[in-house]
DNA sequence: GTTAGCACTCGAAGTTGAAGAGTGCTAATA
DNA sequence: TATTAGCACTCTTCAACTTCGAGTGCTAAC
C-alpha cells in the first residue's frame, strides 16, 4: 500500500494541484481545468490518463461518471504527510492579537476561552480546546477551609498553578482543632505527590495511619477522600468550543443531514469529551475523514495539537472542518497556538 | 391598540384554531381546512371573512396571495396573554428526572449544565441558563490563603453558597502574620456585607482605615481590593447553553441565512450574556419575535423565567425557539425548572 | 508516450404545464 | 343582516422535458 511513496514526479505535481485547486473551489476538477490553470506542458488527455492511474491507487474519486475528480481520505492523507509545503511563518497579526493575552488576567479558564475564539478566527473553522488535565502535575498545596457549620471547602493546587475547589458537606460538625491537625497530616502527605499516584490503596493505607494518631472519624475522612479523587479525575475536564458558525460556510455541509450529525456531537460537552479522548498525545496530529472513530466525524478531519504546561499537565487543541480543509496554514496555526497556549498558561500559573 | 380584547367569541376561536395548526404543521393555514378540521357549524367562506377581519387587525398575515394565512407576532402575543390555556400540571417523568439531581454533587456548575441538558430535552428547543448572580448576595466568609510565594489565593463564599475564587499575583511576598491581620480585619468589614453594597467609596475607606492600622504595603492592599470588585462583578459570568442542534430541527430554519444569524448569537458566549442581559427579571416572560431586541433574535421566541436563591441572587433560564413556539407546554416547563432549580441550588448552598 | 478527436454520460439549470390550495367578490339565501 | 354557494383569479409546487456544458474513456494517429 505504500506504492504512493514511489509516485513519479508528474503524478506527484497533477495531485498536489487537483488537492490545491479542490481545497479553494470545493469542486471536482476536471483535466481540461487542469491543463488550462496549471502548466504540466502536456495536454488534457495525458492529464486525464493520469487522473485515472491516480484513481486506480485509490487517491482519487470522481462523485460520478463525467465528473471532475475529487482527492478521496487516502489522497488527502498523503498529501498531508508528503506532498504539503510547511508554513513556516507564523504571521503577524497572530503574534500582536498575543500580546493581548498577557495582559489579561482572567485565569487559565479566561485564557482558554480567549484563545478559542482567536484560533477559530484566525483559521475560520471550529475549534476546540480541553482544559489542561492535571492527572500528571504533583500537588503543590492542598488546605481544607470550613467555611460553615458542616461545611467545608477543600482547595486544591497543582505545581502547574491550575486551582480546584469543591465544597463538602458533612453530617457531623468538626472542631477546628480536628481540621488543623488534618490539614497538617495531608499536607504533609501529599505534598509533591504526582496526582495520578493517588489511587484507592493510597487513600487506604492513609485512612490506616490517620486512624491510628488521632481519634477522627472514619466517615469523615471517607468523605474527604473520596471528594479528593474526584477533584482529581478529569471526569469534568471542561471542553472550550468556539466558532461553530463557521461550520456553516462549508459548502460540505449544506447539507443538512450531515450539519445535524456534527453539531450532535458539538452540541454536548460528553461528546466533545469523547471526541478529545479518542486523540492520541501526539505533538501535531491530522485525522482525516474516514480516520476518525466516531461515526459523525467521518466527514470531518481534525487537527489537533497537544499543548504542554511545563512537563507536567496536558491540553488538547484542536480544529474541526471538512476533510477539505487549508492543512498548511492550519497546521501551521495550530502548531503555533499550542506552544503559545502552553506558554502563557506557564506564566500565569507561576 | 387593545381592540383584541373585546374580540368577539367567534373570532377568537378562529384565531386560537389557527395558531394551534399553525404550531403543529408550520404551514399557512387556509380557511377550508379549518372548517373541516375544527367544526364552528359556519362555512369556510364566512370563516375567510373573519380571517380578512382578524388580517386588519394585524394577527394573522398572508405570506402570499392565495395562501393560507400564518399568525404575527402581534397575534401570538395576544395567543399567550389571552387565548391560551396554560398547562397546570407537570409530568410524571419530569419529576422523576430531578431526582437524579439531588444525588449529584458536581457542584452549582454542574447541576446548571444537567438541567440546560435536560431542559431542552424535555422541551425540544435550544436552552439557556445563566450562573446565578452573586450581586444581590452577601459575603458569608471570605479568606486570603497563600498558596506559594508572591501568590495568594481569595475565596470568597456568599450567603447563597457560591463560591468563587480568584488566584492573585503579588510583587512582593507578604508575611503570614501581616496576611492574618488582613484576614481578620477583612472578614470583620465585610461579614454580611451585600455584594453589591460594595463600591469604590467602601474599599477607599477600608483602605484608609487599614493603614491606620498596621503596616501593610499600601499596594497589596489596592492589588486585593481591586480583585475583590472583579470576582463581585458578573462580567464574565457562565452562560450554560444546551440543544442548539434542536435549532435544525424547525422547518424556519431552513433557510441557511437565517440559521447562520442565530447560530452566530449562540455561537458566542458574550452575545449570550449580552442576550440575558436584555431581559428584564420577571418571573416568567415571553419575548416574541420583533419584541426582541437582538436582530438576529426578530425572528425566535424566547421564554425565560428567573430563578431565585433565596431572596439574593438570581440567574436566568430560558428556551429559544421558533417564533411558531408550543407556548403552552414551553411555559409551564420553564416555569417549573426555574422552581426547580432555584431549590435544588439554594439546598447545595446551604 | 502523447495527443486529437469523438461519442457518450451525467448533472445543473431552465421551461412548461397541470394540479391544488386558497382568496376575494358577487349574488342568492335564510 | 349575516351567511353561504359559486366562480374567476392568483400563486406555489411538482414533475416532465429540454438544453447546455463539463468531463470522461477510448481509439487511432503522431
Amino acid at each position: 500500500m505504500m506504492v504512493e511513496h514511489e509516485l513519479e514526479g508528474r503524478k506527484r505535481e497533477i495531485l498536489k494541484a487537483i488537492i490545491r485547486e479542490h481545497i479553494l473551489t470545493a469542486e471536482p476538477i476536471g483535466s481540461r481545468t487542469l491543463a488550462k490553470t496549471y502548466d504540466f506542458g502536456v495536454s488534457s488527455a495525458t492529464i486525464r490518463n493520469e487522473m485515472s492511474d491516480l484513481e486506480d491507487m485509490g487517491l482519487l474519486k470522481q462523485p460520478h461518471t463525467s465528473a471532475g475528480r475529487v482527492p478521496t481520505d487516502k489522497g488527502y492523507r498523503y498529501y498531508v504527510d508528503v506532498l504539503m509545503e510547511h508554513e513556516s511563518k507564523h504571521p503577524k497579526n497572530l503574534q500582536r492579537s498575543l500580546a493581548r493575552f498577557y495582559e489579561d488576567k482572567k485565569g487559565i479558564q479566561g485564557i482558554i476561552s480567549g484563545m478559542t475564539r482567536m484560533l477559530s478566527q484566525l483559521t475560520e473553522y471550529t475549534t476546540l480546546i480541553s482544559e489542561p488535565e492535571m492527572q500528571k502535575s504533583s500537588i503543590k498545596k492542598m488546605e481544607i477551609v470550613k467555611v460553615a457549620a458542616r461545611t467545608l471547602l477543600v482547595v486544591l493546587i497543582t505545581d502547574s498553578g491550575i486551582v480546584n475547589n469543591k465544597i463538602l458537606k458533612i453530617n457531623h460538625d468538626v472542631g477546628s482543632r480536628e481540621l488543623e491537625y488534618i490539614n497538617k497530616f495531608l499536607s504533609n502527605k501529599l505534598q509533591d505527590k504526582e496526582l495520578n499516584s493517588l489511587d484507592q490503596d493510597f487513600f487506604t493505607s492513609l485512612e490506616e495511619e490517620l486512624i491510628k494518631r488521632i481519634d477522627i472519624s472514619r466517615k469523615l475522612f471517607e468523605i474527604i477522600s473520596e471528594e479528593l479523587e474526584k477533584i482529581i479525575t478529569p471526569a469534568d475536564m471542561r471542553i472550550f468550543l468556539g466558532g461553530t458558525s463557521y461550520i456553516l460556510e462549508q459548502p460540505e455541509f449544506n447539507d443538512l443531514e450531515n450539519l445535524k450529525k456534527v453539531l450532535n456531537i458539538l452540541d454536548n460537552e460528553e461528546n466533545l469529551r469523547e471526541l478529545i479522548k479518542e486523540l492520541p498525545d501526539e505533538d501535531l496530529e491530522v485525522k482525516i475523514g474516514q480516520e476518525n472513530k466516531i461515526e459523525a466525524m467521518k466527514k470531518c478531519s481534525i487537527v489537533y495539537a497537544t499543548y504542554h504546561l511545563g512537563d507536567n499537565a496536558v491540553g488538547k487543541i484542536g480544529v474541526i472542518g471538512p476533510t477539505r480543509m487549508q492543512y498548511p496554514q492550519v497546521i501551521s496555526t495550530v502548531d503555533f497556538a499550542a506552544d503559545i497556549l502552553g506558554q502563557i498558561i506557564s506564566k500565569v500559573g507561576r
